[in-house]
RNA sequence: UGGGGUGUAGCCAAGCGGUAAGGCAAGGGACUUUGACUCCCUGAUACGCAGGUUCGAUCCCUGCCACCCCAGCCA
């Protein structure tokens, strides 16, 4: 990773610990266990861990699961799966909102003596009728100033599942003539008759985000509440939370926003993600197609990869959309600095050596990393029959083509030198094969191979040991340079959301993930044949994270080919 | 139209009154037993626009424009 760089959220905390604001520097990640986290998800994450870490504090891991509604146990795994996979741990401590239900209730119980809440029987219709609007100031309910006691009953009653479903709420009494919505006397509990996959059915009223967050924040001593944008104009609200249930907790936690990310072609909305898995549109969460770290990590994607993504995006208040060609850069760079190297061609085209003797073989050692030797060697058998890439040999070369076609001599990479004598074709014009002859004295590693040539070093794998393997494509899921942008998921939004829905279907690329079918060299054997492999836009064959074979990573890029094809075209 | 934010090269992003870092992408070149990698070189007379303050402003002030967020008993 880079060095380090600052960035405002860590100049903010550096002058509150130079103030004396805060003695130490305590964060926590608050995911919903609602879905898979993606790499959206990875900012946030990351920030988190990091600032703590770089303030030698703590950060603490909170499953926010105040909506039994949609929350599950299978999604808190994941999470601490990916998290572990980022090279985090919480330090802090692993905590759920849950566990604050009781505290949550006692706070509540305290507000409504003290005036500072109260039970409304207003619809939601009705709600929303009496909050007003954007421009028009709201109105207090008629249930707003009826006396503590009352309220406290009620309340109690509502704990105690005595009234049903949307018939009574419990709010905080502002201002419902505030200029920000947020405070027109927001909800805090919510009746809710659904069991908790931790509380069971304890509870029948669940608080609201609002209510629960600044007092988790609080009661774990969190300094510093990082959070996305949108809470921005929560922040009032947080701060009236924490200050007016200070008497009942030990601390004071400052919210700070960021921009969340948004990446070209790259769905980064949970709901639209849902979609496209229960719509039977990709395989699953983990669908290498998918932006969730499931997925990436099955392609083959390292967890430092999507830090140093994370470090060089920056942090910033500015909404911007990443360029995706960021995160395959980062991925370039850390796989090609860790992965072994093997050759394999995709699509195969035969190449006879005339003047081989029929029959004989010659074992060849190959390094496993051209800049690290002590990452090892392999072998590969060579014989009078080999393939190529079909890129690789062009009857009549373009301009400034430097592989193999008819005169010209290339290097077979850890091998010999070769001409190409000329090539055969079937009835069809297509080329079957090309005959070339080998160079006996240009051995890699011998002196002879010090010989210059004008063609360029080609990878193939030998007749004797190719081994068939099947690869997949990946192309991002989208066909245009559009991201589609995080939205939250709600039951209002997914009613309105169907005109929405059909345009993001029809924008799917249809060739986002195709099958390619090839040769590998022998060392992939055991674990190539009837394999899978995902194949990285960025030009890499991944192995499967899940198998326990100790794959190398192909680098035969095709990359490279894009490269040349461009500037053929200029 | 109310409130809260944001506007620096194609995309991110530093900068915090003294005369525009860095990364990705792009183009040129060197090197190369992966046309990869690596290594050089090339970018804003300019920081949304218009005024003002100042010896001097991307950084301060005023006005305007654009975009984003908020009217869930979601988070």
């Amino acid at each position: 990773m880079a060095e380090e760089r600052s960035n405002f959220i860590w100049d903010a905390i550096r002058k509150d610990l130079d103030e004396g604001v805060y003695g130490e520097v305590h964060t926590r990640f608050p995911p919903e266990p609602n879905g898979y986290m993606h790499i959206g998800h990875c900012k946030a994450l990351i920030m988190d861990f990091l600032t703590a870490e770089k303030f030698g504090g703590k950060c603490n891991l909170r499953f926010d699961d105040t909506n039994p509604a949609k929350e599950d146990m299978e999604y808190v795994r994941n999470i601490e799966k990916d998290i572990r996979w980022l090279g985090f741990d919480w330090t802090g401590g692993l905590f759920y909102a849950s566990d604050y239900y009781d505290k949550c209730y006692e706070i509540a119980e305290d507000w409504i003596r003290r005036g500072l809440a109260y039970v409304d029987e207003l619809s939601k219709e009705e709600m929303r009728a009496y909050r007003g609007t954007l421009t028009e100031p709201g109105k207090d309910s008629p249930w707003r100033d009826r006396p503590a006691e009352e309220s406290l009953d009620l309340f109690r009653r509502m704990r105690a599942g005595e009234f049903a479903e949307g018939t009574k709420t419990l709010r905080m009494k502002i201002d419902m003539a505030s200029p920000n919505i947020v405070m027109r006397d927001p909800a805090m509990y919510r009746i809710l008759y659904k069991e908790h996959w931790r509380t069971g059915n304890k509870w029948c009223i669940y608080p609201m985000y609002d209510f629960s967050h600044p007092i988790g924040d609080a009661l774990e001593g969190i300094t510093h509440s990082l959070c996305s944008l949108e809470y921005e104009i929560h922040r009032p609200l947080y701060d009236w939370v924490v200050e007016h249930a200070q008497n009942m907790l030990p601390g004071h936690p400052r919210q700070i926003e960021f921009a969340r990310l948004n990446m070209t072609r790259t769905v980064m909305s949970k709901r639209y993600l849902r979609q496209l898995v229960e719509g039977g549109y990709v395989s699953g969460w983990d669908d290498p197609r998918m932006p969730t770290l499931s997925a990436l990590r099955r392609r083959g994607y390292t967890g430092a990869a999507i830090r140093d993504f994370v470090d060089r995006i920056g942090m910033s208040k500015a909404d911007s959309v990443v360029d995706l060609a960021l995160l395959e850069s980062c991925v370039r760079d850390s796989l090609g600095e860790t992965s072994p190297r093997a050759m394999a061609v995709l699509r195969p085209l035969k190449v006879v050596l005339t003047n081989w003797p029929e029959g004989e073989t010659k074992t060849l050692t190959m390094e496993n990393h051209p800049d690290h030797p002590e990452m090892g060697t392999h072998t590969v058998t060579l014989g009078r029959e080999l393939y190529i890439e079909q890129d690789d040999f062009m009857e009549v070369p373009v301009r400034k083509y430097q592989r193999m076609f008819p005169g010209n001599e290339v290097r077979l990479k850890g091998a010999y030198i070769v001409r190409c004598d000329g090539c055969e074709k079937d009835g069809e014009g297509n080329v079957t094969q090309v005959n070339c002859t080998v160079d006996f004295t240009s051995e890699s590693g011998t002196p002879g191979s010090d010989r210059k040539i004008k063609g360029k070093t080609l990878h193939w794998v030998s007749a004797i040991d190719a081994v068939p393997f099947e690869a997949r494509l990946y192309e991002p899921l989208l066909s245009d340079e559009e991201a589609i942008e995080a939205e939250d998921e709600t039951a209002e939004a997914e009613e309105n959301a169907a005109p929405a829905k059909k345009d993001f279907i029809s924008r799917l690329n249809p060739d986002s993930l195709t099958a390619l079918r090839g040769v590998a060299e022998p060392c992939v054997r055991s674990a190539a044949v009837g394999n899978t492999f995902q194949f990285l836009r960025t030009g890499y064959f991944c192995k499967d994270p899940d198998s326990t074979d100790e794959l190398p990573v192909f680098n035969r890029t095709v990359g490279l080919r894009d490269t040349f094809a461009k500037q053929q075209k200029a």
